[in-house]
DNA sequence: GCCGGGCGTGACAGCGCTAACATATCGACA
DNA sequence: TGTCGATATGTTAGCGCTGTCACGCCCGGC
């Protein structure tokens, strides 16, 4: 049934499902459940299909498919940056399920701007991607009451709420930061600080240092030192002005390890010897951690297990399944090495 | 004209572009209209139709978009793996160019099997990419005509070959090793060896190294050792086992920095005194190197340069702009600091 | 007063695919 | 032999959007 299609090829030059099915002697449907389903079609028709196929170079058109079935075979994941290897595991973990569930990804960068987030977000909405994940906890209202009317299955990550737009799988930064410094406490350092950069999860942690301190009746060495970027030039350069402006502090608590790593280099080259003029402690356990020496001691994150979490849940819920648990804590872990 | 479509809203509950025309009183065509060529659309009717957007929730679907159109507003980038920093800045130059340019990434990993990507980018390109990007060069020739039969503006990257698919844009990975080997040559260095991993570009610093040997008329100090995985972990152990095989070996080459950067760390643990003793130098030019003590000699890439001006000329490809150059060479620099 | 052209808007058809339903075929079984 | 159900394939009607062409209106120039 051609009717007013006279073309052999799409207007691209491609090949289409028509096409196909005109060579195998058969029709669309046929050619599209060969492709999909196989098993539903006759071992010879499927022999012609095939063949057809790969004669033809045949690709199938992914956003025709999306819009009959209404269902994309997207996953939309936004991270911050992938320019610091931060998060590089979780992408990695999400891409790998996701990947396996035959799911692609569509990348989102940058939640540096409420505005600019939301406008991303609308655009990777308009893919229909069947699973939405951000790292992160979306907080400005309006993005929140859009991603819930788009019904997408959505998956906050590293960080926890009680109250996530559909699903959150990560753990308390606050109570990583309280336990970290809990522990510094313990080591008896008394005039400890914090290094962070500028994003809810920075200040989540540092909310979680400053209930430790209050609970110890402690105050902070000197006003948390806040960086612009994640780098290691950042550490170096937050822990050379923490060191002007509180010569006397003892321990620094960096909110991630890119940042402490950056720390302890700098102490190197500055002859300020850790741990015993200064403890500095991380968050996150990047493979560099314990490779230098001094080890880092910092607060090991299921970095990879966040994202493949999220990514696994998310199937679930595509695929219809009921997610018993909406508020998934995967927890974290102080590591103690050598540094504090 | 709704005819057979009583539903004022799509299936899965969301408006569709004929609500909008509905409850601004136009139709479908100057809402699509006023949302992508505002100034063909008289001030009250936008006025008008953006209200109506707004009241509703419009999103607007893009896989209908770009069945309509023939244009998806998406650059696929394949990547052999975003687990280590190697190929971040590409990656994030190439997301930032395309982002300005209002294109969405669809990320894909994995170029372990010619098998595998062969599946991964038949499935990419099923998306109807504006353009694609790889790091790497593709080998495989059925991968290679297929991915010319597509048309699709395409750019391979990180390497540099005579007859790339469509774009190449990158630096010689053999004239790279070739230089940094002369420079440890230059440098009294006569037993070196080469540590690297197990792909196209790390072999093409190998044939460097060995060609720059041969020139010197000099042996391998050791078989070349291979690494299963990039990791300072990998790093470390692949010195282990070099100065085992070989205990005279006066110089290391790490195909990459974080290996070179995981032999360093290696060293200092056992008490090799580098540069004396030791010779070792990378590729990369990854943040961490500067920052180590010795600080790491290495190979400058212009990463983030690679993916922004591979992203620059696809989307003038896109735009149907002559390419004059297919070829484009970055270059690389040798960066001499303390560790060769 | 008529014509040409620019501007804003709309009707129509179709992008390439698949869900849902319809039909054909065949063997098993009463 | 007729019926039923399973299996294989086909028909129809869109999915939600945009390219293309057509139309109506208003203005200025002659």
């Amino acid at each position: 049934m051609s009717g007013t299609r006279a073309r052999s090829r799409g207007a691209g030059g491609r090949p289409r499902i028509e096409d196909v099915a005109a060579l195998a002697g058969t029709t669309a449907i046929t050619v599209s459940r060969t492709l999909r389903q196989p098993q539903k079609v006759a071992p010879e028709t499927r022999r012609r299909v095939l063949e057809a196929v790969e004669t033809l170079g045949y690709i199938p058109n992914l956003s025709a498919s999306a819009l009959a079935s209404r269902r994309s075979g997207i996953m939309a994941l936004v991270v911050p940056t992938i320019a610091n290897s931060v998060f590089a595991e979780t992408v990695d973990g999400f891409s790998e399920v996701a990947g396996r569930a035959g799911l692609q990804i569509l990348l989102g960068q940058g939640t540096y701007s409420p505005e600019a987030e939301h406008r991303l977000l609308t655009a990777l909405a308009g893919r229909q991607p069947d699973a939405l994940a951000r790292i992160g906890v979306v907080r400005r209202p309006e993005t929140r009451a859009l991603l819930q009317r788009t019904r997408i299955p959505m998956a906050e990550t590293w960080d926890l709420t009680q109250d996530p737009i559909d699903l959150v799988v990560g753990f308390s930064n606050r109570a990583a930061g309280l336990a970290m410094t809990r522990h510094l406490v313990a080591r008896g350092r008394r005039r400890i600080a914090f290094i962070g950069s500028d994003d809810d999860r920075a200040a989540a942690r540092r909310h979680g240092y400053e209930e430790a301190l209050a609970e110890a009746g402690l105050q902070p060495a000197a006003p948390a030192i806040r960086v612009q970027e994640i780098s290691y030039g950042a550490g170096r350069r937050a822990l050379r002005a923490l060191l002007q402006l509180a010569p006397e502090v003892d321990a620094a608590f960096c909110a991630n390890d890119v940042l402490a790593v950056g720390a302890l280099l700098e102490c190197r080259s500055f002859g300020v010897s850790v741990p015993d003029r200064l403890a500095v402690a991380g968050l996150g356990d990047l493979e560099i951690a314990q490779e230098l020496s001094p080890a880092l001691t910092t607060v090991r994150i299921p970095s990879r297990a966040i994202g493949a979490r999220a990514a696994e849940l998310l199937l679930a819920r595509v695929a219809g399944e009921p997610v018993d648990q909406r508020i998934v804590d995967l927890g974290f872990e102080i590591v103690e090495r050598e540094s504090a």
